[in-house]
DNA sequence: GACTAACGTAAGCCATCACTTACCTAACGT
DNA sequence: ACGTTAGGTAAGTGATGGCTTACGTTAGTC
């Protein structure tokens, strides 16, 4: 998960994965997408690669590289476990807060 | 988004989130499971905080801090988004090989 | 009013990172 | 065989990031 989230942090990676969503394409396709060098998008596309976020695929001399969703299950898991942990957890203390409201109601009205 | 997955890509501040994930807690408390120093986690707190993944309330000289699940909402639905899109990609691909196999086993039947 | 506890912030340091240019290899066309 | 196309890799560089120590501030405590 540590390498799917460290991949995931650089903006021109998110684009390259958006890019590699539907369709495989070859390096040289993705590089002119982008105003940075052809290597620098190998160098992004070996650390997706590596963090199982694309496939690769020769066919002669070209590479083409496809989405891995499955690189994104462990992430997705814990984000869920986040999320759902945290919401609930907000839940209990705005039904403490809405309890504590009426017990200082019912106060000023004693008084 | 940038700023929540960015936020997260640093393993201490994921550790940080698991920790005010059920209960607020306060600095120091924090900063006690960490063999880093305080100001260190401080400074993940603030980036935690610029990214909308955690909430802050002062009481007297403590802040208490404690997680913040809207935060994670763009993040979310982008790599449901993907998730989506590349496992339906995947799904088209193997029917096509399965297509071809099925015509290359038609042709071998013809032979 | 002095002391202390709980934090945030500033400055400096070292590691990591994204990018560039230069180079290399492998497969194709002629 | 030779040039060309596609793309990975190496080395160097500037920027960013996480950590530390030192310091400043604010709210309680005696």
């Amino acid at each position: 998960m540590d390498a799917a989230v460290r991949a995931l942090a650089e903006p021109t990676r998110r684009e390259i994965l958006d890019l590699v969503r539907h369709t495989e394409r070859t390096v040289s396709d993705i590089a002119s997408e982008f105003d940075v060098s052809r290597p620098a998008i190998s160098q992004h596309l070996r650390v997706l690669a590596d963090a199982e976020l694309v496939n690769v695929r020769s066919e002669g001399t070209r590479r083409l590289y496809s989405a891995r969703p499955e690189g994104l299950v462990e992430l997705r898991s814990w984000m869920d476990q986040f999320w759902n942990d945290a919401l609930s957890n907000l839940k209990v203390e705005v039904e403490r807060e809405q309890w504590n409201e009426r017990k200082a109601a019912s106060k000023r009205r004693k008084k």
